[in-house]
RNA sequence: GGCUCCAUGGUCAAGCGGUUAAGACAUCGCCCUUUCACGGCGGUAACACGGGUUCGAUUCCCGUUGGAGUCACCA
């Protein structure tokens, strides 16, 4: 529920989210995560949902970055309104093209003629020779507003000889910043804790926290919707929106993802990008709906969402405060629920490589595909479930022995014989019709089921557990192959008991 | 170390002063079964600790402890 000023606020006012990546490298789950609630929040509320590029850096900018983030996007369905190639009205949507209409720099010299910020000279020899102490093997420089003091001629000789300069913030050293964020509350610091931080750089472009600050109020941003990690230097741009007399985004902090340790996601570190996820054989949908639900849930206990459901029950009130770990053994099992709920045909296509990978005779890949769809919970665990249709492996003849089946190797070797002759006159090699003549053969022996269909089910795979039942794989194998399985079977048998014998 | 944030089972989490403290994954057991899986049923397992406030705290406040984030001419 609302408050009556917010509702109305708010239905007046359209939402604008962005998502701002910076094009340096893969896509993690945390960026990935980011992005989703990024257009859950906007489109939940028919809002619109930006594409912003963030590339003031350009030492850290990798080549084909910036095609990874939109192949993400568009296969996890989170379609931008506005971007870099949809033009709404507030491009440039990539930040070095918009420093080279001037806008960071004019704002920037705004706030310098307002006395918020300042141009300062130190080179790396004089910040390095300022208090610094170090933690944790981190080196903490506080700056020590040196050039704030400079007089204005001093500023301009400077200038006009030329000397790199950067401009820094000009920040209160007594009293309290506070902000508000929708989900963790107010949030208030000691001024004397804000670093004159640097907004733009001595290459000329500045730095991410002035250009976010400038692009999301000049974009029109409504939500800043960002990670945790950015929390404690909120009240730095808080300041940069009062300085600028700018109203204040909404902000929407989300908890941090971490890893099995607890720390946060690194970028580095293997198996958290997406493009690592899809590698692994988990599909977009799955993973979607599984971050969706890192830092969310809805107000029943369902767990599974399409996109369109997500935006439809998304309440971003609803977002936890506390990190959540990464937890990949419940994304496999939530995969395996896609892929059951998967149609065949689309299950097929997308299994096919798998299969072909591991299978190289011709056999009715269809078919087999059918049987693992419900057993597998990522493609590749498709490989080690069917190698046996390609060959038959060396197995131990103990595999013959069952308890609950009551059966045994002698047994297992009787039936095997029994039945030989019985699948070698058999025309029909169809699941239906070998199963309707094993079944025959149980009535006429007065046993059980399993009796029969465990031996020959080994004979048939040599494998502890397959996906499917003796008949099922004798109909794809066909009855060339069968048989000179169960042969096999009966040979290694043979031998097993002449030893015994002796 | 300073600052900030967080704290319900192994993990994701519901809860928003009174509950037998949901549900899911994982785990264990049973059933079903042409093995395994799927499916069905059931079990083990949690409010970090200490003070308050209150008739009553998992829930509100304070502290302790623990964890995390951050402290760049990176975003």
């Amino acid at each position: 529920m609302l408050f009556g000023g917010a509702e109305t606020e708010e239905t007046m006012n359209k939402i604008r989210t962005r998502f701002a990546p910076s094009p340096t490298g893969k896509m993690h789950v945390g960026n990935l995560r980011t992005a989703l609630y990024e257009f859950l929040i906007a489109k939940h509320e028919g809002g619109t949902f930006m594409l912003r590029i963030e590339d003031t850096d350009q030492e850290r900018f990798v080549e084909g970055a910036t095609e990874i983030i939109y192949r993400t996007l568009e296969k996890t369905g989170l379609v931008h309104d506005e971007g870099p190639d949809k033009d709404g009205g507030y491009g440039p949507y990539v930040q070095s093209e918009r420093m080279k209409t001037g806008i960071y720099m004019k704002y920037a010299k705004e706030l310098i003629d307002k006395g918020e910020a300042y141009y300062c000279f130190c080179d790396k020899e004089r910040l390095a020779s300022l208090k610094t102490e170090v933690v944790e093997g981190k080196e903490i420089t506080v700056y020590d507003k040196h050039c704030l003091h400079l007089s204005p001629q001093e500023v301009k000789e400077k200038l006009d000889a030329g000397t790199p300069f950067v401009i820094r913030q000009n920040n209160p050293t007594e009293g309290t910043t506070t902000f508000h964020d929708e989900i963790y509350g107010d949030i208030t610091v000691d001024n004397a804790e804000l670093d004159d931080m640097i907004l733009i750089k001595s290459d000329g472009y500045p730095t991410y926290n002035f250009a976010n600050v400038v692009d999301d109020h000049t974009m029109n941003i409504t939500h800043v919707v960002r990670g945790n990690e950015y929390i404690s230097s909120s009240p730095k741009y808080a300041r940069l929106y009062e300085a600028f007399g700018w109203e204040q985004p909404k902000y929407v902090h989300l908890p941090l993802i971490t890893d099995e340790n607890h720390k946060k996601l690194a970028k580095r570190g293997g198996h958290s990008s997406f493009e690592d996820l899809l590698e692994k054989g988990f599909v977009p949908e799955a993973i979607v709906n599984f971050i969706a639900l890192l830092g969310w849930s809805p107000e029943d206990n369902r767990e599974i969402f399409s996109l369109e459901e997500l935006i439809r029950e998304f309440d971003y009130h609803r977002i936890t405060k506390s990190p959540a770990v990464f937890d990949i053994v419940k994304l496999r099992w939530m995969n395996g629920e896609y892929l059951k709920a998967m149609d065949p045909d689309t299950f097929y296509e997308m299994a096919q490589p798998y299969l072909e990978q591991a299978i190289h005779r011709d056999l009715d890949l269809k078919k087999i595909a059918a049987m693992v769809k419900t057993r597998i919970e990522v493609f590749p665990d498709i490989a080690e479930l069917v190698d046996f249709f390609e060959e038959l492996p060396e197995y131990d003849p103990a595999m013959y022995v069952h308890k609950k089946m009551k059966t045994d190797q002698a047994s297992s070797l009787q039936v095997l014989t029994e039945i030989l002759p019985l699948l070698e006159a058999q025309e029909d090699y169809s699941n239906d019709g070998l199963y309707q003549l094993l079944s025959g053969y149980v009535e006429k022996k007065g046993c059980k089921n399993g009796y029969v269909m465990w031996p020959v089910r080994v004979a048939v795979s040599g494998k502890q557990m397959t996906p499917a039942g003796a008949t099922e794989i004798m109909e794809v194998l066909g009855k060339e192959e069968s048989l000179q399985r169960i042969r096999r079977g009966i040979d290694l048998l043979r031998s097993i008991s002449a030893e015994e014998g002796v």
